[in-house]
Parts: structure tokens; sequence; C-alpha cells
DNA sequence: GGTTGTTCGTTCCATAAGGGACCAAAATAT
DNA sequence: ATATTTTGGTCCCTTATGGAACGAACAACC
């Protein structure tokens, strides 16, 4: 079953036109280098790709909104999870809670959010988007979309869904990866 | 051609279990609602991945060598790619200059690259890894490669070239995104 | 040769960011 | 009930970071 999905993939490969890098990238280009001959291929891909995103969308979102990255993060995340501890936010966002602590205060302060404490648990803060704090991200959303949709471009459609499958995989098994390899052996 | 492609990465994909991501994440885990419902699937799975290599890899290279992300930066551009001029690896690596030059300054002062004026061009310094540069990327290069194992230890042969080519073709064609996108309408 | 514009690299400076200590509330153990 | 541990959030403080201005070496043009 694994094996005949392999075969599949495999052949959906031979067909696919090769070399078109080299239309690109000069034999000698440094780029090309950190593409090819890189051992960490996928993670300088990951990296540069982020990089690549990242750089307009969160300039744009500066600009626009004078929000940072961590407060935008927050806004985002209520956006599409509703109301949610801030505990939640953290684990799903990957950054430090004390960054996301400032994050959260400076748009409760700009009113973009409501934050109470959790009756069932004193300790927790709920989250809710307000009215300004949803047009704020209905205001730069645009702007992200026709970023991922430019980068998607160069992509077949059954390309895409096999790379968000691909991509899921991986997020999913991540769970198991450990947070940090200090023990390991040299 | 790429119709045919097309057809056959559809059929592949056709015959993939779907649903494993069930076993993993409760319906209202708030990451969750960032790999389903967001629209900005292929950016947040990009982020999230990418922070959960560098994480690891970047905290063992702090421990292990007291290097900086950047200081690594450079020797690890300088380990793939040979000798090369400083704005090479700025140019390769998406850091800004400034930071890089930082980084630069630091290394040359442990010992572990050369640093040279082109005589050709005065302006530019021709970067070299020494000795003990060398060293020190293969003292964690082994981490990386370990850290690299274990992400594409979820996929199958096939599907890691696949995304390979996929990732390649992104890479590519990022040389016609823009670096910003302040001047987009609403 | 002078003038203008560009490229490479450094320095200055304001600030974003995260490690760690800390407090309070809850859970767990004794 | 009391002690201990764990969890959610905040605060302090150091440091890493990148924008902007700068100087120097080249390039182009007249």
């Amino acid at each position: 079953m694994q094996a005949a999905t392999d075969q599949a993939l495999l052949e959906a490969r031979a067909g696919r036109d090769r070399g078109s890098l080299d239309r690109w990238l000069a034999d000698d280009s440094p780029l090309r280098a950190r593409l090819w001959d890189n051992p960490c291929w996928l993670s300088f891909r990951l990296n540069y790709l982020t990089l690549r995103f990242n750089n307009p969308v969160y300039g744009h979102v500066q600009s626009r909104l004078d929000l940072l990255r961590p407060d935008f993060v927050v806004l985002w995340s209520l956006y599409l999870g509703g109301e949610m501890a801030q505990t939640d936010v953290v684990r799903s966002s990957g950054f430090p809670k004390n960054t996301l602590s400032r994050a959260v205060n400076k748009v409760h302060r700009l009113g973009m959010i409501a934050r109470e404490t959790d009756p069932a648990d004193q300790r927790r803060v709920m989250l809710r988007l307000t009215d300004k704090g949803r047009a704020a991200v209905e205001a730069v959303k645009g702007a992200m979309l026709a970023q991922e949709r430019l980068m998607l471009d160069c992509l077949s459609p059954a390309e895409r869904l096999i790379l968000s499958d691909i991509l899921t995989k991986l997020v999913t098994a991540s769970a198991a990866w450990p947070e940090a390899l200090e023990d390991l052996p040299d």
C-alpha cells in the first residue's frame, strides 16, 4: 500500500522536467551551494522560505498596524480559534510565554482583545477578539493571503495538495520530536 | 504533460490514509485550528517546522560552541561554499549585513575564519574557514544531521524526493517574489 | 579629471526578545 | 488538614537584533 503510493509518486516525479534550477543559478552561486550541496537540505529550504514569507508579511503588519510579530500572533490565534486561554496561544504558537505576556498586554491596551480570568481556574486568562481586533486582522488578511498565493503560484494544484499532505505529516510527527538535543552523543 | 503529472500525483494522494491527524489532535485543540482552519496553511506549517528544527539545533550550537545563530551561519556558509566574500554570505543567508558584520568579527576574533581584503576590489572582504572553524562546524554537524534525519523519518523515500522537488521549485521561484509588499492595495 | 551614483562593510542606537526569578492558584501527595 | 509540586502569568534585566547613517572603494558618465 505504501509501496504502491511510492511507486506512483516516483513515476510522477520521473516525468518532471529536470534542471529548471540551472536556468536560474550560476554554477558558482553561493545560493546554489546552499541549495544543493547542503546536507541539511530540508531545514535550509524551510528556513529560507519561512524568511521569504515572514519578511514582507510582518513588515506590512508592522507598518500598517504598528504591531510586532508576537502581537499579531495573538490576534491571529484568536481569529482562528475563537476564545482561548493565554496558555493555548503559547502552546500553539511556539513563542515563549513572557514574550506573549507582553504581546497580550499590548493588544489589550490597544483595545483589540478582551481578557478575563477564568472563573473555573483563576490562574488562566481567557482571551477574546474585540471588534477592533477583528478589524485589525482583516485589514492585513488580504495581504497575507496574497503573499501565500504568490508563493503557491509556481505549483500545480496537485503539487499543492501533495505538499499540504507532506507538511501535515511532518507537523503531526513533530509531536514526538525532542524540544532540545543537549543529550545527544558526539 | 503537466496535466499527466498532476493526474499521477492526485492518484497517489488518493491512496493515502486520511485522518491520521485525528489520532493526534483533539477536535478543539488550538494547534488543530492553526493547522486546518488556517487560510495561510503553507506559511504556518513552514514557520512551525522551521521553529521545531531551529530551536534544538541552535540551542545545541549555543551550548556547545557558544556561538549565536548568525555566527554559525557564517561558518556553515563557508563550510559549504568554500572561500567567499562577506556579501555572498549576506545574500545567501538572508540576514541583514550589519548582523553578519558582527558575526564575522566574532568568529574571526575566535580564530575560526581568516579574512583578507580582495586585492581586485578593496571593498570586498574574502572569508575562509580555518582548521579551528572547520572543527567547530564538524563538532555539531552530526547533531544537525541527526535532527534532519529525525524530521524526515516520517516520510517515505518517494515523499522525500517529491518534497525536495517542490521546495526547490518554491525556492527557485522566490527569486521573483518582492522583498516587501508595502505597495499592495487593500 | 571631476561628478554622481552604487556597492561593501562598519558603527551607532533604540528596542525587541527571551532566560530566569518570582508570585499566586491549583493539583497532588502525605 | 498540611506539605509539596505543578501550572499560568508577570516582571526584571541582559543581550541580540536590525534600521539608519556613515565612510571608503569602485563604476559610469561627461
